[in-house]
DNA sequence: CTCTACATATAGAGAGCCTACATGTAGGAT
DNA sequence: ATCCTACATGTAGGCTCTCTATATGTAGAG
């Protein structure tokens, strides 16, 4: 899938996937991944900077831990964040429509 | 809406808007607002550019008519074009397919 | 000792959408 | 006459976000 066209909505990936539990990086690319059935293959290029990013907007809460003598950097959502998360969805939801609705006249 | 979210999936309404009947860019717009039930607005700085682009591409095919003392530049889908929105139509499910599956798991 | 998996991070490039501005015609209202 | 709105196209520059490529380091298997 050309991940380019996630423009915009990586943000939603993320909060959705820490949105039952807490999970660094690595994990994260792995789930989305899962989660998918393979389509989204995220590139570590495109998830550490994003996450760093929600951080600062404070929609999730990073904290370093040492497991198995390497370090992770663990990410939780905030209330902030899952009342992001929320706006997230029904912006994906209207989204979804309105291009649908354009590309696909018959079925909507 | 955020039409920044559009990022990479703009052709595909431009392509699937022309796909019955060639139009031109003002009117382009107003099919779009109008076919999205108005969640659509997207400004005129971003839909000629992207016409252009397209014709570059051989997707659409672009001519000057002056209609009621207007000059209008009406495009209409090339063959190359109409195998083009296939493939943005089937890569659209796929996207949202992939989205929705980690957006909202159980309705997946 | 090497290779793979685990784990994070940054720099720079590229794409594409947006805002703001520029230009011009036609027609109705004041 | 003049102004305003709708019609109609276009460009420049900025911004955001994703990607590629690269760097760094540990743990464990072979």
């Amino acid at each position: 899938m050309n991940t380019n066209a996630l423009h915009g909505h990586m943000d939603a990936l993320l909060l959705s996937v820490l949105e039952h539990e807490p999970l660094h990086g690595y994990a994260i690319i792995e789930a989305l991944q899962e989660r998918s059935g393979g389509a989204l293959a995220v590139p570590t290029g495109t998830v550490y900077p994003a996450l760093r990013r929600l951080e600062r907007a404070g929609y999730l809460a990073g904290e370093w831990a040492t497991v198995g003598g390497r370090k992770r950097r663990t990410y939780r959502l905030t209330p902030t964040g899952r009342t992001a998360l929320a706006g997230e969805r029904s912006a994906w939801r209207e989204f979804t429509a309105a291009i649908g609705s354009v590309l696909e006249p018959r079925t909507q």
